[in-house]
DNA sequence: TCTGGGGTCCTACCTCTT
DNA sequence: TCTGAAGAGGTAGGACCC
């Protein structure tokens, strides 16, 4: 934590006084992001209400323009509600890869700044700015140059805050975003800085659930113990909230609400786990569908896996039944792997053991407890380079060998030929259509059949 | 017409080992 | 040899985030 007395943001260390300097971390969010990709790539949506996700019967709302937001648009909704309350709206399905690439250009430009830079998601980012600004002058005007050259290299908006902490930072970049008022879109002032000696006054009116880890379950119980913001919070006793939320999550709020908070700004976050999930635009009944499904879901999970250049040894299985129950089935391999076949074969083990009668909404494959880089390189090398070679004469064509030589086969033939190029046999020329692809019905199936199409009930 | 997908973290409970 | 405690690891579920 900052001293006593620290310097002001931007000061520069007094010298000799080996005094810690105050941090100072950015928060970028993207304004709309999804939404304003697509008026970049089509003005003549420009002023209009734009709509993106998914377009089926079970999709959700993921990015909205503002102009929908004036008519109760929120991401998150469902599509259909959404629809009802802008008939006018223009809904997109939303194109993963493009925003990818776009989000790529943003990291690159937010790279020049400051080297340590931590990505949440495609649109936003933490920056811990400390060291720049001491050669480049305060965060405020460090925010309002990047936030300037954000919207003209890139054509996009985003709101930036500046703050000593990740809290203060993306607590502040909320009030720097344009805000809907009746029917009216009022710009927002698009950088929010907070002084350190700004932040009580800051954070105490606002609502506790615009708190980090504050979601629907705790805002409830906290709501019971009459606490409705952060003042409210930072005065009840740490042990009654500690009872409410239990020990962990009551020490982080306590502290939050004081506005303490010294997470680091990390650079490179590495993924504990990949996985891949798909809602069905019917519910599934039929074992054979559903494990069809599995295999275009592993095969997927796999193929990230693979790209990351891990090997995992947790398999777990996700199932959401019709009436949102959800169970989970996982099992630990002694030895990490990589492949679908191994992954695969535990993958449909654990499925067989839950009673799938009822109808699946959702079916998911999640991998976990990586092997390092090292192990899955080790995995390779013991193949030696060159996918075709490598099934070598003597291999057992069972062997893990075999299988992992199979699965970094297809991987450099769908890099060069596409994903379609080779697809499981089980998915060969069935309704399961072929391989999947990160960002394929991100946001639920789409309306046109394809991924989503409604299958064998009880076939 | 309800409620996506890809993640992280925490908690409780169980089993196994020491 | 038996028993209980403690810790580690696995499993399942829930809450939360964007």
């Amino acid at each position: 934590m900052v001293e006593a007395s620290p310097p002001a943001v931007g000061e520069r260390p007094r010298e000799g006084a080996g005094r810690r300097r105050a941090r100072v971390v950015l928060h970028v969010d993207m304004d709309a992001f999804f939404a304003s990709v697509e008026v970049l790539d089509d003005p003549r949506l420009l002023g209009r209400p734009v709509v993106v996700g998914g377009t089926g019967p079970r999709g959700v709302v993921a990015a909205c323009t503002y102009e929908a937001r004036v008519f109760g648009v929120r991401s998150a909704m469902p599509m259909a509600e959404a629809r009802r309350r802008c008939p006018e709206a223009v809904v997109l399905p939303g194109r993963y890869t493009r925003y990818a690439e776009v989000s790529g250009a943003l990291h690159l430009r937010l790279g020049q700044v400051t080297p340590l830079v931590e990505g949440i998601g495609l649109d936003e980012a933490f920056l811990d700015v400390s060291g720049a600004c001491r050669d480049t002058g305060d965060g405020r005007s460090l925010a309002e140059a990047l936030r300037a050259r954000i919207a003209d290299d890139l054509g996009l908006a985003c709101s930036v805050g500046v703050g000593r902490s990740k809290l203060v930072a993306k607590l502040a970049s909320v009030a720097a975003k344009p805000t809907v008022q009746g029917a009216m879109v009022l710009p927002g002032p698009g950088v929010v800085a907070v002084e350190p000696e700004e932040e009580a006054g800051f954070l105490r009116p606002l609502p506790v659930r615009a708190l980090w880890g504050v979601g629907p379950a705790t805002g409830r119980r906290l709501e019971r113990l009459g606490v409705r913001t952060v003042a409210d919070l930072a005065d009840l006793p740490q042990g009654t909230l500690e009872r409410a939320v239990g020990p962990t999550a009551g020490r982080l709020l306590a502290g939050l609400a004081r506005g303490e908070d010294q997470r680091p700004v990390v650079a490179d976050r590495r993924a504990k786990s990949v996985g891949q999930e798909e809602t069905f635009a019917r519910d599934l009944v039929d074992p054979t569908v559903l494990h069809r499904r599995l295999v275009r879901l592993v095969d997927a999970a796999t193929r990230s896996l693979r790209r990351a250049g891990y090997a995992a040894r947790t398999v777990t299985v996700k199932v959401r039944f019709g009436d949102f129950t959800q169970v989970t089935r996982s099992r630990t391999l002694a030895e990490p792997a990589d492949t679908p076949h191994v992954l695969g074969t535990v993958a449909a083990e654990l499925l067989d053991e839950v009673a799938t009668r009822r109808g699946v909404r959702l079916l998911g494959v999640s991998l976990s407890g990586f092997a390092g880089a090292d192990r899955a390189r080790q995995l390779r090398l013991s193949l030696g380079t060159g996918a075709a070679e490598r099934v070598t004469v003597g291999t057992p064509p069972n062997a893990p060998e075999a299988w992992s030589a199979v699965a970094a086969a297809v991987d450099d033939i769908r890099t060069r030929f596409g994903d379609a190029a080779v697809v499981p046999a089980t998915l060969a020329g069935s309704d399961g259509g072929g391989a999947r692809r990160r960002g394929e019905a991100q946001w639920g199936p789409s309306g046109d059949g394809g991924a989503g199409r409604a299958e064998g009930r009880g076939a």
